[in-house]
DNA sequence: CGAAAAACTCGACAGCGCGTCGAGTCCGTC
DNA sequence: GACGGACTCGACGCGCTGTCGAGTTTTTCG
C-alpha cells in the first residue's frame, strides 16, 4: 500500500535502483506540479521524467493519486510546524498566530498546486479525503481546546460551539491561501480576521445611535 | 454558444421537440445531481435520461460543463436574492444579515451537488471559473463599498483593505456551506462571525499579565 | 560459480468517456 | 412534392487509464 516492495538490505548497501527509480517520480511530480495544476499532469509524463514506461510506473504507484498521496505524507509534518505555541497557548497573542500563520503560508508558496489540486481531489477520493479530514480534525480540536479554554477564563467572548468557529477558521484559512497568488502576503490580514472571529467583541459602537 | 438552434417561432407554437429534449436534459441533470456528484455523472446518463442517443446529446450542448452552466444560469438570479437590504445598509444590522444568509443557505441546501461540482470545476473550465468570479466580484464589490462606507461612519474599525476582507467573508461563505450536510444549521453562527470579522473590536484586555 | 528468486521492465491489450463526422429521418413551408 | 432546417444516430478516432503475461536484470544463497 505504501512502498511496493520490503527489501531485505542485508548489509550497507546504497538505495536499489527502485528506490531511485521511486524518488525520480516523486521529483517529476514536483517539478511538473510547479508548472501546471494537478489535472493536467498525466502518468505518461510522470513515468517520462524518471524515464521509465508507463506500466513500469504502475510497479511504483497504483495511480497518480497514490503520487499524490505519497506527497502529501512528506508534508504532513510541515503542515503544523510552528502551530504549537499558538494552539497551546492562551488569549489572543497575536505575535505567536502570526508566526503560525507565516509558516502555513510559507508552505502554501512552495506547494500551493499540491495542496489545491490534493483538495479538489478529495472528495472522490476516500485516500485524499482521509488526509484531509485528519489534518482538518487535529486542528480543529487543538483550536477548539482552545477556544474553551480562553472563554472559561473569560478572555474570549461567547459565541458558536468551538468546534464550530474552528472550523471556520481553519475553513478560511484554505480557502483564503488557496486562491491567493502570494499567500504571504495575507498574513497580517489573516491574523487580524482570526483574532477577530475568536476575541471580537460587538460592543455596541459607543456612538449612541 | 448559449442555446442550441435560433427558433423561428412564426406563430403561436408549444414548444418544440427540440425544447422539449433540451429541458429534458437540464431535469435529468438536475435528478442525477440529487443523487451523485457531478464527476460522477456522464453525458451517457443524460442522454439516456432525456431518451436520446449519446451523440444526439451534442446537439443541444457542447459538453457535460455546457450543460452546467445552463443550470448555473438559472442560479445566478437566486444567489443575490435577498442581499440586497444588508448589502446597501450600514452597521451591524443582524436581522438584515441573517436574512440574506438564510436565503443563501436555501440555495445551498437544494443545489449544493451543482454549487460544489461547480466550484471544483472552475480551475480548469475558463466559462464556469468566469461565472464564479462574476459573481464573486459581484458581491465583493458591494460589500467592500458597505465596509468602506462604514469605516468613513465610524461605525466599523479599521483592518484589512475592504476588497480583501470582503473576499474572506465570501470564501468562508463558499468553503462553510459547500462542507455543511445542512446548511441552514450554519446561518447562526455564520451570523456572529461575520458581523465580528466586520465589525468585532479587539478591545486590548486590560488584564495585567 | 551457478541456479532459483526477487526486483524490475515493457509491449500489447481492453476499457471508458469524450467529441466529431456524415449519412440519414422527420416535419413544416412554399 | 420538393426544399430546408430541425433533429437523430452509428461508427469512428482520440487520450487516458489500468491490467496481463512474458521478458530481462539483479540479488540471494547453496
Amino acid at each position: 500500500m505504501s512502498s511496493p516492495p520490503a527489501v531485505p538490505r542485508g548489509r550497507r548497501r546504497g538505495p536499489s535502483k527502485g528506490d531511485r527509480r521511486e524518488q525520480a517520480i516523486l521529483n517529476t511530480a514536483r517539478e511538473l506540479l510547479a508548472r501546471k495544476p494537478l489535472a493536467e499532469i498525466t502518468i505518461d509524463e510522470l513515468a517520462a521524467g524518471a524515464e521509465i514506461s508507463r506500466s513500469s510506473f504502475y510497479f511504483y504507484f497504483d495511480s497518480k493519486l497514490a503520487v499524490v498521496i505519497a506527497l502529501l505524507h512528506g508534508l504532513a509534518g510541515e503542515l503544523d510546524a510552528d502551530a504549537g505555541p499558538w494552539l497551546d497557548g492562551t488569549g489572543p497573542d497575536e505575535p505567536a498566530l502570526r508566526r503560525s500563520l507565516a509558516a502555513l503560508a510559507a508552505i502554501w508558496q512552495t506547494h500551493g498546486r499540491l495542496l489545491a489540486g490534493a483538495l479538489a481531489a478529495a472528495p472522490g477520493c476516500p485516500p485524499i479525503g482521509e488526509w484531509r479530514a485528519r489534518l482538518r480534525t487535529a486542528h480543529v480540536t487543538r483550536l477548539a481546546a482552545r477556544i474553551e479554554r480562553d472563554r472559561a477564563a473569560g478572555l474570549a467572548p461567547d459565541g458558536p460551539a468551538p468546534h464550530v468557529l474552528a472550523g471556520m477558521i481553519d475553513d478560511l484559512r484554505t480557502a483564503a491561501f488557496a486562491g491567493a497568488d502570494d499567500p504571504r502576503r495575507l498574513v497580517g490580514d489573516l491574523v487580524t480576521v482570526e483574532l477577530r472571529m475568536l476575541y471580537g467583541d460587538l460592543r455596541v459602537p459607543h456612538s449612541e445611535g
